[in-house]
DNA sequence: CAAAACCGAACTAACGATCGTTAGGTTGTA
DNA sequence: TACAACCTAACGATCGTTAGTTCGGTTTTG
């Protein structure tokens, strides 16, 4: 009977449309159909509020990545890592969350950079990680260039973030473009010519 | 003797720290070192005032941005381009401008997005085609793939997006690692093998 | 088994602080 | 004398937060 993730629900929303400072806990209870003071029964703070959201959702992308990177690691990885931009371009569409967790990414709550960022550089460094291994698996790190895994992998992280970077200002469907136009320069780039 | 000047640049800078709705005007007052009221003897409002920075910026870095592609058009192109991420990525860390156009870009005051998507808009595909028109010339095209200077183009963008993501939610430094892992893998990518 | 104590989730009322904004006065300069 | 640039004072609205209450459902107890 408790409103609690519903709170959190539509805290969501609202911080990944207006951000932190742009929304306010009297809109996120109106939105729930509750009263402002209410919300301090379940947490603390706007920041404990914040926080709990944030944590909960970096637990379940970083679970959707791993699910995705290791569904079926004797495809070509291509395969794999192109899905899972085209993945990401869907979510950013249609679910708060991932638009939520980029944002916050970005640009954090000035007052809570430092804890922000220390939930999210393990984060980052065990995608970093995971694609590594992924990459120095034989059936594919035999067919990469010798400048090898590493050099693959951060280049993939970075045609990701580009390609998120137009899905937020501008669409999807100008982010596909880009994505069109990258993959196969990407592609080239870090396969050995047949 | 007018703090006009002032108010913009610490606009500017608080605007980029802490975003639109975090920047209050009575710490941007106490920064510049007036009172709070006495803004509004320059700005009708704090829209008017942020829209008032952000369209100065925008002219800037659009001049800017001309100004390096143009300024050398018989150099390899490779050059240029790596080089304009470079200064982009000094820019970023050295001055606030840039952080700001860019945190404004990608997520505007909610109330404004409308406004500023369409200042931003002709900004964004004046560059675009700014860079094919570079990439169409003779001396350059002849070293591109088949699939030519729109695609090099579109994946030059999204590499400039993708490692300047990384400039803002960590560092100049790992943004540079980014630059290093994914440049040889654009320029394989777009350039005719010798 | 019924009464009593407890607890969590919601409420109302209100707090002080700060928000953006307006009105009106002072002052220095053209 | 007129105007621009600043000031003080204050506005109503909204911010995040606290105090205290009510109410329904468990759990503990006589």
């Amino acid at each position: 009977m408790t409103r609690k993730p519903a709170i959190e629900d539509v805290a969501l929303q609202l911080f990944a449309s207006e951000g932190f400072e742009g929304a306010s806990l009297g809109r996120i209870a109106d939105a729930v159909g509750i009263r402002k003071p209410s919300i301090y029964a379940h947490f603390r703070s706007k920041e404990d509020l914040f926080l709990c959201v944030f944590k909960r959702t970096l637990r379940r992308k970083q679970y959707m990545l791993l699910r995705h990177i290791l569904q079926d690691t004797a495809r070509p990885f291509e395969q794999t890592l192109r899905e899972l931009i085209e993945r990401l371009m869907d979510d950013h569409e249609s679910d708060a969350e991932t638009r939520f967790l980029l944002r916050m990414c970005y640009f954090p709550p000035s007052a809570l950079h430092d804890q922000v960022m220390a939930l999210v550089n393990p984060f980052f460094a065990q995608a970093e990680l995971g694609l590594i291994r992924l990459l120095e698996q034989p059936v594919h790190s035999e067919r990469l260039r010798p400048e090898g895994a590493q050099e693959a992998a951060l280049a993939y992280l970075t045609v990701l973030d580009g390609v998120m970077a137009e899905a937020i200002y501008t669409t999807r469907a100008k982010a596909a473009r880009r994505l069109e136009a990258i993959w196969p320069v990407y592609c080239r780039g870090v396969l050995i010519a047949e």
